[in-house]
RNA sequence: GCGCCCAUAGCUCAGCUGGAUAGAGCGCCUGUCUACGGAACAGGAGGCCGGGGGUUCGAAUCCCUCUGGGCGCACCA
């Protein structure tokens, strides 16, 4: 069982406890196909299948199945319909039971087996701009990274920035050539692409000239390589100055990663000649045309012929298929994961796979260590194409940021004037970012889509600000009764402790959170979270123990969806699919207006208020916690 | 030629791993309310799920095969 109360699962063993007794203990083990349902609360499927193996009609299948159904206390109407779907309709007192025992903690046990993940996810490269789909793999491997943690698993996260290879020969003489403390230099934090453009093209335009940029660019490469301690020092300062400018993408960003998670090529290099020796020592690759090869089975190229992965090149040098080979070696046997994420750009699938394929047949991937590429789409422009600026050099991340950013505020300045300077300028940047990133992560990591501001910022629809919104609405209301402080201690506690995204980091500190959760189900008392702790307010998170009545539809409906949270964070855990944690954010926001629409809450009195608060900040409490783990932060006001 | 990802409403996308009459948002049409934040709510029109076979009690979902796109396939990473 995954979550702390949901009520599909909880009824699973009940449903299996009578299909043995209907049908004999051989079909306890069957799957219950137990599934949501647009005519009850949810229905069972398992009849159809199992009438043929019974021998039965279906239909009668299904009645035997709910005559053995103890559901006593759990629904209030079982009917069978159609060829034999068994219709279930919850008992509101028991919904309301889970609700309230659920409020406002645990949003979900930690997995069953708690894994050792590393996640490979941002990857930039030194001396060129982030592009749109650095951007994509940075913010879904962000919020994957939290995700896991918050359901226990310990995640170990990996930068595998390119800091390493042939270019930097040229990158190092252009740098020693214009100063360190050039203009020209200082490219390097603001527009890294500039800075890579201009020494391509000095070293294009030397490329015949034996004395020239780009002889001394090789010899640069070679000196580099071979442990020339001058170059190298350049090289390590060269690498700083893009790391200033990386962090300055995270920091905007509210990403989670820092110079500690950077492991980058050249951190394999020293592995590289003794990994290749021994590859070809055990016959797992062979010299093809001058260079070192694997042939990993099941891969040919357009001609047919068994596909090569280049792991030494003829004239002696590594390439990414020899580093991404040691580094997933290092993964497996250093940092001992038993899982492995590439959240990294579908093109990279084939290479991907056959590195996996070759580090399997070394034995380096054992089959108990589970390897995943999580493939990126690309984000195309509005013609459908990768997306570039108008001149065809690729889009600067920063000013693309920062164009959200202003569009947000553009709105809020508008629609909230009253609202000081300050505050709209937070709201913005919490908008706008925001924005940004729910569109990367509201649609399937591996499917293209189109880049358009209109939609991301639009306050309707799937988009991050109507998530926003909906959590700002209810913070209004929680403030007009006076309670915000009392109710939202925990995103206060959360707000004021410190950066956007490093808060996150530490406030779901993997373990802690799992061990914390996993003592509330022993003792069957409320939900206390790390948070609360923290906070220094009461064992319920924060949130007094107010009970909440489900009584209208809407109260309803909103309950029932409350209590899919912790069954949905798994989804995201197993399928590695943030995008459903926003779709049941945006079902939970849209579920709260219609509520909000048709509950009053403070016009009622007194413990329908009361509930209706409760109500309220249990659903601020799961908005705010939902996009925490997308890396989206819930703003105060907008 | 091989591989990966796709093809679902006019548009942008979902579809819980095979369940009933395929959903949402935008756009379009209609209606509602003293508006706890109207950036609202309720309803409607709009689909042979690219085509054709197959498996199954049951297919948008699994298999095969066409068609039509995107990307990747030897010394850049």
């Amino acid at each position: 069982m995954n979550s702390v109360n949901n009520p599909a699962e909880m009824v699973v063993p009940r449903v299996q406890a009578a299909i043995a007794s209907a049908f004999g203990e051989e079909y306890r083990e069957t799957d219950p196909v137990v599934r949501p349902s647009q005519f009850a609360d949810i229905q069972i499927n398992a009849a159809m299948a199992l009438a043929k193996k019974v021998g039965m009609a279906p239909r009668d299948a299904a009645a035997r199945i709910v005559e053995a159904l103890d559901l006593d206390g759990i629904c209030t109407a079982v009917e069978i319909s159609g060829p034999g779907f068994i219709n279930l309709t919850f008992d509101g007192t028991w919904i309301e039971e889970l609700l309230n025992a659920a409020s406002p903690g645990a949003p979900a046990l930690p997995a069953a087996e708690a894994q050792r993940v590393v996640v490979d996810y941002s990857s930039p490269n030194v001396a060129k701009e982030m592009h749109v789909g650095h951007l994509r793999t940075t913010v879904v491997g962000d919020s994957l990274v939290k995700v896991l943690e918050a359901l226990g698993d310990t995640v170990i996260r990996q930068n595998h920035i390119g800091d390493w290879g042939t270019p930097f020969g040229m990158l190092i003489e252009h740098w020693l050539e214009i100063g360190e403390d050039s203009p020209e230099a200082a490219l390097l934090v603001d527009d890294p692409s500039a800075f890579y453009q201009a020494a391509r093209a000095k070293f294009d335009a030397s490329a015949t000239d034996e004395d020239g940029f780009a002889t001394r660019a090789r010899q640069r490469v070679v000196a580099l390589q071979s442990g020339d301690e001058e170059t190298f020092a350049v090289w390590q300062r060269l690498v700083a100055q893009s790391k200033r400018y990386f962090n300055a993408i995270y920091s905007m960003l509210g990403i989670s990663l820092t110079d500690d998670h950077i492991a980058g090529e050249s951190s394999y290099d020293a592995h590289l000649a003794q990994l290749c020796q021994e590859l070809e020592e055990r016959g797992i690759a062979r010299i093809s045309d001058g260079a070192l090869c694997t042939f990993p089975a099941g891969f040919t190229g357009r001609d047919g012929e068994p596909m090569p992965l280049i792991i030494r090149k003829s004239d002696g040098g590594y390439g990414y298929g020899t580093t991404d080979l040691a580094t997933i070696r290092y993964r497996v046997r250093e940092l001992e994961a038993n899982r492995v994420l590439y959240v990294v750009g579908a093109p990279q699938n084939m290479h991907l796979r056959m590195v996996m394929a070759t580090a399997r047949e070394a034995g380096w991937l054992p089959d108990t260590v589970e390897a995943v590429h999580v493939q990126i789409g690309n984000v195309l422009g509005e013609d459908g194409k990768i997306l570039k600026s108008r001149s065809g050099a690729p889009v600067k991340l920063m000013a693309l940021l920062e164009e959200a950013v202003d569009r947000a505020r553009a709105v809020i300045d508008a629609s909230r004037p009253e609202l000081t300077e300050a505050e709209r300028a937070v709201t913005a940047r919490q908008v706008g970012i925001g924005a940004v990133k729910y569109a990367d992560l509201s649609v399937g990591h591996d499917t293209e889509y189109v880049f358009d501001f209109d939609r991301m910022l639009a306050l309707s629809g799937n988009t991050g600000p109507y998530v926003q919104y909906a959590a700002a609405r209810i913070r209004s209301i929680l403030r007009k009764a006076g309670v915000l402080e009392r109710y939202t201690a925990v995103e206060a506690a959360r707000i004021d402790g410190g950066t956007p995204g490093t808060s996150a980091g530490t406030r779901i500190d993997g373990g802690t959170a799992a061990t914390t959760a996993g003592t509330v189900i022993d003792g069957g008392t409320a939900a206390t979270t790390g948070v609360a702790e923290t906070a220094g307010t009461d064992s319920d998170g924060g949130i007094p123990a107010t009970p909440i009545a489900v009584v209208e539809p809407a109260e309803r409906a909103l309950a029932l969806h409350l209590l899919e949270y912790g069954a949905t964070l798994h989804k995201v855990r197993e399928a590695l699919e943030p995008h459903r944690l926003c779709t049941y954010l945006f079902e939970l926001a849209q579920l709260f207006t219609a509520f909000y629409d048709q509950c009053p809450v403070l016009k009622s009195e007194d413990s329908v208020r009361e509930s209706r608060l409760a109500l309220c900040a249990l659903v601020l409490h799961r908005l705010s916690e939902g996009l925490d783990l997308l890396g989206i932060e819930t703003p105060e006001n907008m």
